[in-house]
Parts: C-alpha cells; structure tokens; sequence
DNA sequence: AAATAAACCGACCGTTGGTTTGTTTTATGC
DNA sequence: GCATAAAACAAACCAACGGTCGGTTTATTT
C-alpha cells in the first residue's frame, strides 16, 4: 500500500517534470496543461489539488532553479579564503553553473516572461542575492573593505552577472568575459 | 474630408492609448481587447487591421517608450563636452527620465513579461543601448580609453542603469545612487 | 469498520485572442 | 467622372485555454 506522502510527491514531481521540459523545448505559451496532463496520464482534478494556478507550477520550477544554480554554485567555493576572495570564485562558479542552456533559459526567459520580473526578482532575492550580499557583508566587517551599501552593490553585482551570462550565451566561444576585474572595478567604485 | 491616413493615424493612436492606459493601471492580463475596443468605441476588425496580435500592441508602446526615453536623455547633454562625460550626463538624464513610474513600469515589468525578456532586449539595443555605446566608442576613436569591448561594455553599464532605476523606485528618498563613480569604475575595469 | 480527510477524476464554463465574411469609405486608372 | 481596386472598419463566429465543481476513489484516524 503506498502512502499518501508518496502519491502526492509522485504527481507533484511528475507535473514539475513535464512542465519544465515543455517549458525548455516548446515555450510558455505552447504549454498548455491540458498536454502535460495527456503526457502525465494525470487529470485536471490533480492538476488543481496541488497548484492553484499554471503560474505557481512555473514558479516552483523557477525557485529551484533559482536555488539550485546558487547552491551548487556555493558548493565549489574554498570556505578557508577571505570573503572578497570567495565573492570572485562564486561568481565564476555561478556564471558556470548558468551556462547551462536550460538553466539560463528558466531563469532569464521563461520565469520573467511568466512571473513577470518584478517577481523573478523577489525570488532571486531570496538565493543569488542573498549569498553575494552576506559575503559582502562579511568582508565588510573583517575590514576588508568599507562598503556605503552592501545590498546594492549586491544587487548591482548581480545585474552584472546576468549580462554577463547573456554575453556567453551569445558567443560562447568568445574569450572568457573577464569577470573577475569588473567584479573588483564595482566592488571598489562602492567604496565608502 | 478626411484622408485614409488620417483615419488610420486616429484609429492607431485611440487603440495605443488605451492599451497604454490599462497596462498601467489593470496589467497585461486584466488588459483585454474587448475592454480596450470598448473603451475606443472601435471593432475587433479594426484592430487586427493594424496590429497582427496583442503582443504586437504591446511591443509597439515598449519602443515607443524606449525610445522616447533615451532621446529626451540625450537631448539633455551638451554636446561640445568629452564623450565620456556625455555618457555620465545620458546616463544620469536617462535614470531621471526613467524615474517616471509609467515609463519605469512599461520598461521594466510589462514589456518583458509581454514580449519576454530577449525580445525586449532586443528592442532596447536598438535605443539606448546605441546610445551607450556610440559614447564609449567615440571616447575610444579619440583615446580617451582603450576599451576591449566596447559593445560589451555599453551592456554591462545598461544592466547596471537598470539596476540603478529599480533602486532609486524601491526607495526614491534615498541619497542618489552616486551612480557616477559606478559608471567610471565600470569603464576602467573594462580596460584593455 | 465507520468516519474523516486527502488525492484524484473529468465534464463543464466563461473568457480570451484571433479569424472570417461582409460593408463602407477613400484612392487610383482610364 | 466613372469603374475598380484597396484600405478601413464592422460584427458574427470560433477554437482553445485556464480554471471550477460535484462527485469518486484511496488512504488515515479512531
């Protein structure tokens, strides 16, 4: 006899599924939940015991995206080095991580476009933003450097970021964006 | 008697502005076409007669705005000064131009949630990121500064304007972002 | 095993963006 | 200036979409 715990995670996760690889390879508009539910065997009943909208299923996967990117990200940083040091390699390590085409298209495309950006923003807050800014924070206390405004330089540095993996998506081949000097040109033109 | 033209111009120009109108005060969805054709006293024939799709609707009132924003921008700057401090000026005319909630709201959240955040963009290279970068390339020409990029750099600063408007919106009595430094900061790091 | 609650079903509905067919108005060629 | 084409507009029509709702099955509680 299988719980109910485990039948609710199995559609869940199975809706999530089929939505985001619709999303990736057909768009927002083209995926309707009328097709994910054919894909999924699942009915509309399901559907709308567990999302109350195509928008918060859209978000779901948007916030682990959000999430995922920043964590792996995190993941590869040497915990032993000072935090402007660690601020450098995570945001390499993110930009890799964004190079991944469905990622970059989850987080730059098709969540702004469904969510409308004022609420990717608020959710990108709550990941990205928040370890560029307590990093910040941390250098800033150890002295390392005098900051007027931690939070926007975090978010200043993050705008950056995501040209930034626009710009590799847009010529990949290209020389390596040069990241680390922009990353210190900002975080200096913050200064105090 | 009134010319096909000028027929074709009242009709285009009733239909943009109430979609104007609601978009910013009802949102993209709650902007409906049979609301709007009410509203003008027009039909659906009428509309699809010179407009291909909502979208399109939208699109057409994010350039306008696009472009209406950096040419007031530019129109502020004088033009027997460097290029470089001309960009600070444009960029500075242009955050101030951008401050106006209706602009700000059709630049950043609609137009991106309608046409999607690279057709946006796309739009959006075409008015200031030109701008931008023209300066920068003119300040190259004259060897102010040996850009590497100047193209890149231009959207670099363009994500950091951006950025820049959302902070002065959150919070509009805060000190000025001090975006100048940012900006020469910006463009030194991007030195060859 | 009865009672309750959670998960799920699928027919149904209102709206919406978009199409089609037809009519009126202006421009063009002869 | 008359015929003809083309643009501008009207309005009935349509398919499809997101979302609702009453009812059914499956699991949990007592």
């Amino acid at each position: 006899m299988v719980t109910q715990k485990q039948r609710s995670e199995t559609t869940r996760a199975a809706l999530l599924a089929a939505f985001r690889k619709s999303l990736l390879d057909q768009g927002l508009e083209a995926t309707t939940t009328a097709k994910m539910l054919a894909e999924t065997g699942l009915s509309k009943g399901a559907l709308y015991h567990h999302f109350k909208s195509k928008t918060e299923i859209v978000e779901a996967i948007y916030e682990a995206e959000s999430r995922g990117a920043i964590e792996r990200a995190s993941a590869t940083v040497d915990p032993d080095t000072p935090p402007l040091v660690r601020l450098r390699e995570a945001c390499v390590a993110w930009l890799a991580e964004v190079q991944d085409p469905d990622v970059a298209q989850i987080l730059f495309e098709i969540g702004p476009e469904a969510l409308g950006p004022m609420r990717a923003k608020a959710i990108e807050d709550r990941f990205s933003l928040r370890v560029f800014e307590s990093l910040l924070a941390e250098a800033h206390e150890r002295g390392e450097i005098a900051l007027a405004n931690p939070t926007l330089t975090a978010r200043f540095l993050n705008a950056l970021m995501a040209e930034a993996s626009f710009e590799q998506q847009r010529n990949p081949d290209a020389p390596n964006s040069q990241i680390g000097p922009v990353i210190d040109g900002l975080v200096a033109s913050m200064a105090a």
